[in-house]
DNA sequence: ATGAAAGCGCTAACAT
DNA sequence: ATGTTAGCGCTTTCAT
């Protein structure tokens, strides 16, 4: 055996429980429990433990932590891409809401992609997350059989069985058709989002549905998951066959505009546009764009909580669905249409 | 000693190493050894270990085994608002790099806050994360002597002591000049961004020191951190005594648009605006912006390599300072100035 | 009011 | 080629 070596501490730097105790002159258990709050210490005690801990500068080990409790107070976030700013507002306040709560985020990007949604999700799984908030890609649930134990709430999609939260996108379709109507407007042109996830189909039923007469939707036509406008939608737009069009969120309609700008389509004048969304650009750009407001702070901060509830209590019982209501923004981007 | 149950299992239903063992009737180093590749295992073993990890859904427990190693494979993320596209590009690389790496990322949002800075540090170390990827909110050091154990790679800042990644600003503000007075053009306006960091001084440097004689710069202001243009400069900007206008990031150049456009000055007719960062709504807007394009991408994964190359390396040894280059990318909001 | 001690699930020396 | 075993740092039950 090789000498016992006086000088030990080459190890880890990190300040552990131990250490605290024997500087204390306690057992770790009571370093422990003043650390957490249980136990009856005396608070002469407690207090001379308080300042050890602050002059050694200890921090917990969470992982250690995790490996009693079973909890490892991590939530992961499955986004489909945090660069687009609507996911990015609402990331936002997911991470704020699960660090008032004393959670730490993961957050991965699937880039869209369903391989990639059952990929990072083995991962935090890995990792001991106590529960996730998911975005789907669309309204398929590659989750399901994946051999998820924990908790997870999911946002704005339809996928049965899951604790959900979302917004009311039927009754912002029709919010926006109903205003345009009440401007004067009676020929539109909607350009939807991709119709293979639920609520862009909503936005588009809520819409039309609000028109009542078919007839006024002068041209209907979707828009791929990509930047720039089809060249079918930028034929309807510059042909100026309606008054005015709806899209089916900012990041269209922000190309509607500059489609139009660079036809030389004066907006609101020649033709209104409204957006949905209201992301931040929204308001920055010109004409500033009338849109339909998602509740972003709202739909992160109840997710989180939804997501703490099942953890803390209920882990069965019935599925939740919360549904945040949204709202109409006026901007500059309509106007009633010019007299005929 | 309440009777021997025969029904166990009521704990965590989590497949462990030991269940993997016993059903394949093997150690569990045996396990372990297969799971990481370490070991002489014969193919035999390994086949059948590998068959049962499947069957019965196996996942390592990244918690357990951090305490074993003293590496979590985390990182943090600490950025001061990913809601700025600019952030949130810059994100996503970073994620993604990581992720490659088999790394999962904390991401921690400063709110711009020196006090959250130093908080949010705190919960990431108690975590265990074996590094940080830190984008300070200014150029202050609020981490220097909070005890941070783990290697730091700051980004786009000027902290002294630390690894660093970050673009050629300087040269990118000249770029921005040269193109505009090769364009003919003689009178600018300049709006800087906030100029208590040293990136947003380096880009109005170059472009200040590049137009070389300074009776060209008709006017500069600075504008602040929100979201509108100050009074000040947009009556410069509609006073038209310049015939190109330079931003300090596209957001500013986003505002300059908007308020050229609500003024009745055309762009790029009346006056050319060029800004920088080239977030991806440079190109959706009308008129696209011409901008100096950050290296987003290039950034990202810099940053994390240099971290994991102080992982696994060199801990110790000189900082390492990563330059990378900017370019102009030249879109419709600038043009030649109108004969005289 | 406080302490002793049993693990949580894993890795890696060391033994065989 | 494979098994035994000692912890990693913590929480918590059970004693005292």
């Amino acid at each position: 055996m090789p000498s016992a070596s006086p000088s030990r501490k080459l190890k880890s730097q990190r300040v552990t429980l131990r250490e605290i105790a024997d500087a204390a002159g306690v057992s770790i258990a009571t370093v422990s429990y003043v650390l957490n709050g249980r136990g009856a210490i005396s608070a002469d005690t407690r207090q001379r433990i308080r300042k050890v801990v602050k002059k050694l500068g200890y921090r917990q080990n969470q992982a250690a932590r995790a490996m009693k409790t079973g909890r490892t107070a991590i939530i992961g976030l499955v986004f489909p891409n945090i660069e687009n700013p609507f996911f990015s507002s609402l990331a936002r306040s997911i991470l704020n809401e699960a660090e008032v709560n004393g959670y730490q985020t993961f957050l991965v990007d699937t880039e869209g992609s369903h391989d990639r949604e059952r990929k990072v999700v083995a991962g935090l799984l890995e990792h001991g997350v106590d529960g996730i908030v998911w975005f789907p890609v669309d309204d398929h649930d590659t989750l399901a059989g994946a051999g998820v134990d924990v908790p997870v709430v999911v946002l704005d999609r339809e996928l049965s069985g899951q604790d959900l939260v979302q917004a009311e996108y039927y009754a912002g379709g029709k919010a926006a058709a109903d205003y345009l109507t009440a401007l004067g407007h009676r020929r539109f042109g909607l350009i939807e989002g991709p119709q293979d996830v639920g609520n862009a189909r909503e936005r588009s039923r809520g819409f039309v549905d609000a028109l009542g007469d078919e007839s006024m939707l002068a041209w209907r036509t979707e828009h791929a998951y990509s930047m720039h406008l089809s060249a079918e939608a930028c034929g309807r737009l510059l042909a100026r066959d309606a008054t005015a069009v709806a899209c089916g969120n900012d990041l269209i309609a922000i190309g509607v505009l500059s489609t139009l700008a660079s036809g030389g389509v004066s907006v609101p004048d020649d033709v209104s546009v409204v957006g949905f969304d209201d992301i931040s650009f929204a308001s920055m750009i010109s004409p500033t764009l009338t849109t339909v407001r998602m509740p972003f702070e709202a739909m992160g901060r109840q997710a989180v909580r939804l997501l703490l509830r099942r953890l803390a209590e209920e882990k069965e019982g019935p599925r939740s669905r919360i549904t945040l209501g949204v709202e109409l923004v006026e901007r500059s981007s309509t106007a009633a249409p010019k007299a005929v």
